[in-house]
DNA sequence: GCTTTAACATACGGTAGCGTATGGATGATG
DNA sequence: CATCATCCATACGCTACCGTATGTTAAAGC
């Protein structure tokens, strides 16, 4: 809601971003996304084709979002791989922009993905990227091909469970810098 | 689809839970369940009184079967804990047979809980159920209460994570046996 | 064999949502 | 200042649902 008098696709975008994290795939609806921009869909579709151009224009964003922009941000922090990945795993990997619907919208979108192939093969990219990334590191800090592939695997597998369960268990610093250390040892 | 000639609630249970795993939550329409079930809706308002009274019935299903049924047949392998665990691992702690959903049931419940009241009020119990299981037998083992806690859930957190993620990547057992190492050791 | 009842089918009114078509306002531009 | 493109409102037909009301059938009970 830039206070420019007119709305821009970005601003549609966002709204169906905080629009999936609140009420789910099914939450984006043009309509609705209409009333809560204070507009009619006459707005909408002026700058979309329908309502499959802006679920594809959201997920653009969330995979750039998620991956070139949070990865970079983490590493920037270049100490020890102990200490990136923790920063990595107290960070839930995923902290996207509040704007653009924030830590939630990745288990919503990787829900989302399992009923949509245009979000499966999203997520796949994001998936397949982050894993890239871990594999290249922990390789770097001297474990095997193999050992690389499975313990980064199982690093971001916990990564992906914690920050879903966020709401029913917390994991203390400790807790997940242990776990780091019998995975690089 | 039992061969008796008429449905019970039951075979609507079953459409439903299938629903959702194909289609997610908004995939459970009383219509187009009764497309599947090669009936009217006239026969759902016979067995139910709307569609949240087999949201309820469903999720009452869903809590029993992954709770109770799966973990005592987990654990009927009284084995050593480590077994158990990987026992647990390896199935998933989520296989609710193939008539309610199968695995793919438990990620949509929990993605869906984040919109209902009613699902989360579900998946909290299972979470809180399965998790004291694994916190009692993490104690009994030996380990204080503190780091049974933390422990149990972060083995949590990694079963679910990678529950999640199995077309992503896959864990092997020694993988996860050496997880499960060392965080009994 | 006649009624009763369980298990559906059919028909209806109502809402929410999609996409289109077209009209209206507002600011830039020559 | 008349025109033109941008941005949005309004009005429309259409479909997919929900829930209700009522009709229908086949089998069970007596």
């Amino acid at each position: 809601m830039s206070k420019s008098k007119t709305l821009d696709a970005e601003d549609w975008i966002k709204a169906a971003a905080r629009s999936l994290t609140l009420s789910g795939p099914n939450g984006i609806k043009v309509e609705r996304l209409a009333r809560e921009l204070n507009v009619t869909k006459g707005s909408f579709y002026w700058h979309f084709k329908d309502v499959n151009a802006l679920k594809l224009a959201m997920l653009e964003r969330w995979e750039t979002i998620t991956t070139e922009d949070i990865i970079t941000g983490a590493v920037k922090s270049d100490d020890a791989l102990e200490n990136v990945l923790l920063n990595i795993a107290i960070l839930g990997l995923v902290k996207p922009p509040a704007d653009y619907g924030g830590a939630r919208a990745e288990s919503a979108i990787r829900e989302w993905a399992k009923y949509d192939q245009d979000v499966d093969d999203s997520i796949k990219r994001v998936d397949t990227r982050r894993l890239s990334f871990l594999r290249t590191r922990f390789e770097h800090a001297g474990l095997s091909k193999q050992d690389a592939e499975q313990r980064s695997a199982l690093f971001y597998a916990t990564m992906i469970g914690a920050g879903w369960l966020t709401n029913t268990l917390t994991l203390k610093t400790e807790t997940i810098r242990d776990f780091i250390r019998s995975l690089l040892s």
